[in-house]
This record gives structure tokens, C-alpha cells and sequence, in this order.
DNA sequence: ATTAATGCAAAGTTTTTGCATCCTA
DNA sequence: TAGGATGCAAAAACTTTGCATTAAT
């Protein structure tokens, strides 16, 4: 008998937050946003459903500097890093990458791209 | 009067082991390895010297899910992680990379590559 | 001799875990 | 109502910091 995964609140609430930003928020300004809606939520509640999605391939983690950050948005697209405000942003140009380099099976690549964002510039 | 960095034997094993090595090693690693060489010293100080290796562009920092690892080569190259060693690899080719998309002046990037090294395809 | 850098220990951060209780299926 | 998931608190893992001492210049 296999067990059965169960939707709980938390669950779906963490799930509806990340599918509907764009911010790439850390776990702890998951767990900020999250409390508004379900205030008994516990932090490490919030890492076991990230850890759990993350497994699952239902969200992706970005990692900088900073931390890892979280992106409900699992199309294969790229990031760009503002150095300025660092906030994240998506870009979804497709890339031909092909290494001449036999290093073995490549099944997927993630590229960040660092700079200043459009907003930064203008101020 | 400005102040003057001072070239300690702590900082020269540090460089030297990360000039030395391809196997992108974790701050932990790093203490590890030169602590056979310099029994003394603390991973207070290997964390302190890496923060100023890197502030100063001097390594580079490889992020993966277990954690931050260090490249004492800062050649522009990718990265290739083998999900069933764990190994980290040098990519050197080189790829053009140019967003359509207008999100602002990007001054640097970096490739991840994911998936099974040739030696763990062969086991 | 100056004073930057270290070692140590203590404190911050971030993430995981054990367990009694809760609540989904 | 069975057992997967949660909340809480404690622990583990990781990184930084304060300060007396050491050592590079």
C-alpha cells in the first residue's frame, strides 16, 4: 500500500503564491506572505512543502548571493540579476547551447545573467 | 593613509590550493585541505579570506543545491553538474548570449549545466 | 612598532528534525 | 479513523562577528 499525498490549505496556498508571482521570493518572504492568509502557518511548514515541490519538479530554486529563491514557474526560461535592486527577472529567449566538450549527458542547463535592470538605468 | 593588505600564510595556502584544484571546493572542504598544511588555523579565517577573495574578484562562486563552492579559476567558463556524483566540471566553450529582450545592460552571465557525467554513464 | 589579520568562542542565520496533535481523504 | 501533514520547539548546519593576541611590513 502506497501512501497518498494529501492537499492541505498550506499547501495549496504556497502553491497559488508561487504560481501567481513573478518577485522570486526566499522561503522567509514565502512564510511572510503566506501568514497574511493562514496566520498558524510554521516557517519550517513552509520548507517542507518548498522541499516537497522542489522534489516533485513543481517549482524551481534560483540561487544567488543572497540565498535560494523560489520560481513557481517551472518553463524553461532564464534569469537576470539587477546588481542594482536586486530584484530577479525572467527572460525567455531560448539559447542554443551545445558544448563541443563530451562532458556527458547534459539534460538541462539554467543560465543568470547579471547587470542592471531597464528601471535601475533610468534613475 | 590608506591601509595595506597584508600577505599572511593563511591567505597564500588558500589561493594556492584553489589555483591548484578543478574540484570546487566548499568552504568546509577548503578548511579541510589547508588545515593539513596549516594545522592551526580557524574556519572563521578561511571564511573570512574567501569573503575577500570574492569581494576582490579573485575566485568565483559555483551555487548548487548543497550549497556554495569556490573556483580559484575565474576564466570566463561554465559549469556541468553530474547528478549522480555530485561532481562539479569545467565547460570552456564558449556561447553567444543575447537577449531579444530589452531588460536592461547585462555585464556578465553564467551557464549551469545539468546532468550525468561521461564517468558515472560508463559505471 | 604599527596595525592588519588570526584564532577562539559566541552569536547570527538558515534549514532540518522529533514528536504530539490535527485534519484530509 | 488511519496516517500523512502540521506546529512547535529544539537541534543541526552554515556563516559572521567581537576581541585579545599574533605576526606581516
Amino acid at each position: 500500500m502506497t501512501s497518498k499525498e494529501r492537499l492541505t490549505s498550506q499547501k495549496k496556498i504556497i502553491i497559488d503564491f508561487l504560481k501567481s508571482t513573478k518577485s522570486h521570493p526566499t522561503a522567509e518572504s514565502i512564510y511572510q506572505a503566506v501568514k497574511k492568509k493562514l496566520p498558524q502557518i510554521s516557517l519550517s511548514t513552509v520548507y517542507r512543502i518548498l522541499n516537497d515541490l522542489k522534489e516533485k519538479g513543481k517549482i524551481i530554486e534560483v540561487f544567488n548571493k543572497k540565498g535560494i529563491h523560489f520560481d513557481g514557474d517551472t518553463s524553461n526560461h532564464s534569469h537576470f540579476f539587477c546588481s542594482r535592486c536586486h530584484k530577479i527577472y525572467d527572460i525567455y529567449d531560448k539559447f542554443n547551447l551545445k558544448p563541443k566538450n563530451k562532458i556527458g549527458q547534459i539534460k538541462d542547463y539554467k543560465i543568470y545573467f547579471y547587470g542592471i535592470c531597464k528601471k535601475c538605468l533610468k534613475k
